[in-house]
RNA sequence: GGGCGGUUAGCUCAGUGGUAGAGUACCGGUCUUACACACCGGCUGUCACAGGUUCGAGUCCUGUACCGCCCA
C-alpha cells in the first residue's frame, strides 16, 4: 500500500461480477442511508440548489425526460462530491388541463360545476360511451386519486435511473403548499396593483371553454379562402370590394379600414360604407397595419377576428358588436336595436336566424350561400393557407371572446426582464436570444385565469348585490392565514355559508390559475417561501434552473417575473437548457407523432449506467439522437469498470510507494484529467467531462494495466511491484469517483468492494491527491508512457498483421525514433518487453517513429 | 419576413488558427489466467458550397444552399 493508505474495509470482490440487479440493490440502499438527503443546517454559501422541472404527471415520461433529468443529476452529484449541500427536490406537475383530460378519459366523466357533490360517487370500472356529469369536488377528488397513482410510478422510475434526489422534499403544483403560495403570491401582487381584473377581449379556446394567453399559442397554416365581398358606399354611387377569409363575422363587422397612405382608398376614408345582408353602417377608416398588398387591400374589420382586429378596435375607438359565444356558435341578436342598427332589420333579422345558433365553419359555408343570391359575393372563394392562432394543445382556431380575465402586469416591466435576462448565466449562451425575442415580442400582460377546474383557485370572493349582480369592483379578500382556500366552499369572514350567491350576500370567483401562474413559483414553493424561513434563506435564490427549450417563453420567463416581482431578485443565477431526444428521422419525439420510447424496458435493457452514459453524451442545448448503440457501449463501460476493478483489486500486495516512472507517468496523465473534468464540469461540460475520462480509461485498461501485469506479479522485484499496485490503487479510486456523477450504480458496486461508505458522499478527487503520490507532475515519465503504448500498438499491429496471436513472441524489435523518445522509453524497457513478450528491443536514432518486428517462428 | 443553432467517416458526434479525430458499423485476427457482454488490428473524408483574411482556415470574416427551432 501506499504510505497512509489502509484498506477501508475488508475485500468483497465477486467471482463474476455483473450489473444484473444493482439498481434495486443501491438505491434501496441510498434511500436506506439517506445518502441524498438535505442537510438543512448548512449556510448558503455552502448550498447547491436545483429548481427540478416538476414533469407533467398525467403525461408519460418518455426518454427526453431521462435525458434531460439526467443531465441535471450529473451536475447535482458532481456538486454534492465537492462538498456542496445539493438541494434537489423533485416536483410533480399535477394540475391543469391534462390531468383533466386524462381523468375525463381514464374514468369517463365530466365536470359540471352546477352539481352538488356526491360523497357516494364511485367512477365506473370502465369508462362509458357517454361521459358521467359529476361536481367539481368529485372530479377534483378524481383527479388527485390518479395523480397519485401517477407520481409513485414516475418516482419509481426516477429511482430507478438513479436521480440523486432528495424524495423526502417532494411538492406537488396541486399541494396544499404550491396553493398557499400561489395565493399568496397572488394577493400580495393585487394589493400592489400588480394584478387586476379586467372584462376584455380574450384569446379563448372553443373546445376547452377557457381563456388562452400568449405565451400557449401557436401558428399553424391551415387552409382558408379568401371571399371578395361587396360593400355599398354611401358617399356616390357603388360599391368597395374586401377580402375576407371570415365572411360568417359580417353580422360583426364595425368598420373597414385601409392604409392612410393607399391612394386607392384615401377619398373614402371618412365616409360610411353598408354591409352586405345586415344593412350595418360603417365607417372606412385609415391605419397603418392595414396591409396594401393583402387582397384588395382594404379590410373589414369584426369584433373580433384575430389580433389585429382588437388593435384596431382599441386604436380607432370602435363599437363592440360581438357574435361569437363561448362555447364557438353564433349567439342571438336582435336587429334594429341599440348598437345593432340597420337599415333593413328585417332583412337582417331572417338572415341571421338562419345563422343563429350554428358553428363557425357551418355559419361561414350558409352566409356564402346568401351572399351568392344576394349577389355580394364576388366571383368564388379563392383557397389560400394562411397561419392561424391555436392554442398549442387545442385542435380547433382560437376565437377572441369578451370576458372578465385576471391579469398579472409583465409589459412594463419589459426593460427589467430584459435587465434579469442580462443577470443570468445561460449554458449554453445562445439560448438568452430565445428569452430576448420573446420578451421583446410580449404585446399584453399575462391572461391568468382559466375558466376550468382542477387548479389553485383565485382565492377571491365578491359581494352580490341587493339585485342579485357580482359587485367585481370591491372583492372580498381572506386573510393569508385562511390560505389555502377556496372560494367556491370557503365562506368569507362577515358571511354565513347560506348568504352564497344571495342578494347581499357573496359569490367566489370561478376560475382557476393558469397552471404556469402555479409552476412559476416552484423555486418558492421548494423553498418554503414564508413558511420555512430556515430553509428558504439557506437555498433562495437557486443555483440552477434546468429545463428545456420550448419552454423557455413560459416557465424561465415567467419565473424570472414572479421572482423579480415578489423578490427584486433572480429566481436562480444559472439556466441550463436541455435539447431534444430526436427519432433516428430526425423528428423530435412526441406523443401524437407516435414516436415515443418508454424508458423502463431501455434502462432493463441497457442498466441505468449505460442509458446514462448515452443521456451524458449529449452537450448541453444540443439535440440528441435516440440511439440504443450508445446505451450498448455504456453498458459495455460499466462491465468494463467491473472487471479492471476486479483485476486491479485482485492483488493488493506488496504495494508502496510509486517509484516507476510508468506509473508516475500515468498518475501524471490522470491528475490532468482530474483538472480538467473539473474545470468542464464547473462550466456545465459534463459532456466533454465524460469524453475525456472515459479515454483515459480505456488507456488506463487496453495500455497501461497491460503494461504493468508482469511487473505486479513481482517479474521485476518486490519494489517494482509495489509501485505498480501502489499506483493502480491510487488510479482506480479516482476514476470511480469521476465517473460516479454518471454511472452511480456501477462506481457504488465496485466502491463497495473495499471501501466504506458511499462513493456518491466521497470527495471529488483533486490533482493535489495525485501528485502527493507521486510528488508532483512527471511530464518525462508520461512521455515514457507515451512512447512505450506506441510501440505496444506497433507490435500489436505486426502479430495481428500475421494473423499471429498476441502472446506470439517477438524474437526481435527495432525501434526507430528521435533521441530524446528513445531515452525516454528506456524507463519502460523492462514492461514494454513483459507486455508485447519481446525478446530482443533494440534501437535506431530516427526523426520518424517506425518500429520493424520480426515475429519468433 | 426577422432571429438562433446546425451541416466533419455509412451512422452518432468531438475538434476555438498549426500534419483531419473518437466511438459505432463494416472487414480481418485472437478463447492472452480482469473482462468472449472481451481483446487486437485494418478500412473509411472535396470538413455543405462560393469568395475573403492569414505564412497557414474544419476553426476567423462575407455570402449562398439545405436542415431544425424560436418569433412575427
Amino acid at each position: 500500500m501506499p504510505e497512509g493508505r489502509t484498506l477501508d474495509s475488508p475485500l468483497t470482490v465477486p467471482d463474476k461480477p455483473a450489473l444484473e440487479g444493482l439498481e434495486p440493490k443501491w438505491t434501496r440502499r441510498w434511500e436506506a442511508d439517506a445518502i441524498y438527503r438535505f442537510d438543512r443546517t448548512r449556510p448558503r454559501a455552502e448550498v447547491y440548489a436545483i429548481d427540478t422541472p416538476p414533469p407533467t404527471v398525467s403525461g408519460t415520461l418518455h426518454i427526453g425526460h431521462v435525458a434531460s433529468y439526467t443531465h441535471t443529476d450529473v451536475v447535482a452529484r458532481f456538486h454534492r462530491m465537492r462538498g456542496k449541500d445539493v438541494f434537489y427536490p423533485m416536483g410533480w406537475d399535477d394540475n391543469g388541463l391534462p390531468t383533466e383530460r386524462r381523468v375525463q378519459n381514464y374514468y369517463g366523466v365530466r365536470c359540471d360545476p352546477s352539481l352538488a357533490y356526491d360523497p357516494l360517487f364511485v367512477p365506473p370500472e370502465k369508462p362509458g360511451k357517454a361521459p358521467i356529469a359529476i361536481s367539481r369536488p368529485n372530479f377534483i377528488e378524481l383527479c388527485s386519486k390518479l395523480t397519485e397513482q401517477d407520481e409513485k410510478a414516475f418516482e419509481e422510475l426516477w429511482r430507478y435511473l438513479g436521480l440523486s434526489v432528495d424524495w423526502s422534499m417532494t411538492y406537488a403544483t396541486i399541494g396544499t403548499r404550491a396553493q398557499r403560495a400561489s395565493q399568496r403570491a397572488f394577493l400580495r401582487l393585487l394589493a400592489r396593483g400588480l394584478a387586476y381584473q379586467v372584462e376584455a377581449p380574450t384569446l379563448w379556446d372553443i373546445d376547452f371553454q377557457t381563456a388562452v394567453a400568449q405565451a400557449e399559442l401557436e401558428d399553424r397554416e391551415v387552409a382558408g379562402a379568401y371571399h371578395r365581398i361587396r360593400f355599398a358606399r354611401t358617399d356616390r354611387e357603388g360599391a368597395v370590394e374586401i377580402d375576407t377569409t371570415r365572411p360568417e363575422l359580417i353580422p360583426a363587422c364595425v368598420a373597414l379600414v385601409a392604409h392612410p397612405d393607399d391612394d386607392r382608398y384615401k377619398t373614402m376614408v371618412g365616409s360610411d360604407v353598408v354591409t352586405p345582408l345586415f344593412g350595418v353602417r360603417v365607417p372606412v377608416r385609415a391605419h397603418e397595419l392595414a396591409d396594401p398588398d393583402k387582397g384588395s387591400g382594404i379590410a373589414m374589420i369584426c369584433t373580433f377576428g384575430d389580433l389585429t382586429d382588437v388593435t384596431w378596435w382599441r386604436e380607432l375607438r370602435l363599437p363592440v358588436r360581438s357574435v361569437i359565444q363561448p362555447n364557438g356558435r353564433l349567439r342571438a341578436v336582435t336587429w334594429g336595436v341599440s348598437g345593432w342598427e340597420s337599415t333593413d332589420p328585417d332583412r337582417a333579422q331572417r338572415v341571421y336566424q338562419t345563422l343563429e345558433g350554428l358553428t363557425l365553419a357551418k355559419a361561414r359555408a350558409a352566409i356564402v350561400e346568401h351572399l351568392r343570391e344576394s349577389g355580394d359575393l364576388v366571383g368564388e372563394p379563392r383557397p389560400i393557407t394562411h397561419a392561424v392562432k391555436f392554442y398549442e394543445k387545442g385542435e380547433r382556431p382560437l376565437e377572441i371572446v369578451t370576458s372578465r380575465q385576471w391579469f398579472i402586469k409583465a409589459t412594463e416591466f419589459r426593460d427589467a426582464m430584459l435587465q434579469r435576462g442580462r443577470e443570468l448565466t445561460w449554458v449554453p449562451d445562445h439560448m438568452r436570444h430565445r428569452y430576448e425575442a420573446w420578451v421583446n415580442g410580449l404585446t399584453g400582460d399575462w391572461c391568468v385565469s382559466r375558466q376550468r377546474f382542477f387548479g389553485v383557485p383565485f382565492p377571491v370572493w365578491y359581494p352580490v348585490g341587493g339585485g342579485g349582480e357580482t359587485d367585481y369592483e370591491h372583492p372580498i379578500i381572506p386573510s393569508e392565514a385562511r390560505l389555502p382556500m377556496d372560494p367556491s366552499t370557503d365562506t368569507p369572514d362577515g358571511y354565513r355559508p347560506d348568504q352564497r350567491g344571495r342578494a347581499g350576500g357573496f359569490r367566489g370567483d370561478p376560475d382557476i390559475m393558469d397552471t404556469w401562474a402555479t409552476s412559476s413559483l416552484s423555486p418558492q414553493i421548494a423553498a418554503g417561501w414564508e413558511e420555512d424561513t430556515s430553509l428558504f434563506t439557506r437555498v433562495f435564490p437557486m443555483d440552477l434552473r434546468p429545463q428545456a427549450h420550448d419552454i423557455i417563453r413560459t416557465w424561465l420567463f415567467s419565473t424570472v417575473l414572479r421572482a423579480h416581482l415578489e423578490h427584486d431578485s433572480l429566481p436562480w443565477a444559472n439556466v441550463a437548457i436541455s435539447g431534444w431526444v430526436l427519432d433516428p428521422d430526425r423528428k423530435k419525439m412526441s406523443k401524437s407523432k407516435g414516436n415515443v420510447v418508454t424508458p423502463l424496458a431501455l434502462l432493463q435493457e441497457f442498466g441505468s449506467d449505460g442509458v446514462r452514459y448515452w443521456a451524458a453524451s449529449g452537450a448541453p442545448g444540443v439535440d440528441t439522437a435516440f440511439d440504443t448503440a450508445q446505451m450498448r457501449v455504456g453498458r459495455r463501460l460499466a462491465i468494463k469498470l467491473l472487471n479492471a476493478s476486479k483485476f486491479v483489486l485482485s492483488r493488493l500486495e506488496p504495494s508502496g510507494p510509486v517509484t516507476q516512472s510508468v506509473d508516475r507517468g500515468f498518475l501524471t496523465r490522470v491528475a490532468r484529467l482530474v483538472g480538467d473534468t473539473t474545470e468542464d464540469l464547473e462550466q456545465y461540460e459534463y459532456a466533454r467531462a465524460l469524453d475525456r475520462i472515459e479515454r483515459v480509461f480505456w488507456a488506463f485498461c487496453d495500455d497501461y494495466l497491460e503494461l504493468v501485469k508482469s511487473r505486479r506479479y513481482g517479474d521485476q522485484g518486490v519494489e517494482a511491484a509495489s509501485s505498480a499496485n501502489g499506483a493502480m490503487l491510487v488510479a482506480l479510486p479516482v476514476m470511480l469517483r469521476l465517473f460516479a456523477p454518471y454511472l452511480p450504480f456501477v462506481t457504488e458496486e465496485v466502491w463497495s468492494w473495499w471501501q466504506s461508505g458511499s462513493v456518491h458522499r466521497a470527495t471529488w478527487p483533486t490533482r493535489d491527491e495525485l501528485l502527493d503520490a507521486i510528488g508532483g507532475e512527471h511530464p518525462a515519465d508520461l512521455e515514457t508512457l507515451e512512447v512505450a503504448t506506441d510501440v505496444l500498438g506497433e507490435v500489436r499491429r505486426a502479430k495481428s498483421e500475421s494473423q499471429r496471436p498476441l502472446k506470439a513472441p517477438v524474437a526481435r524489435a527495432m525501434i526507430y525514433d528521435t533521441p530524446s523518445r528513445l531515452e525516454r522509453l528506456r524507463a519502460a524497457d523492462a514492461d514494454l518487453r513483459a507486455a508485447a513478450l519481446i525478446q530482443t528491443l533494440e534501437t535506431t536514432v530516427s526523426d520518424r517513429f517506425k518500429v520493424e518486428v520480426e515475429l519468433a517462428s
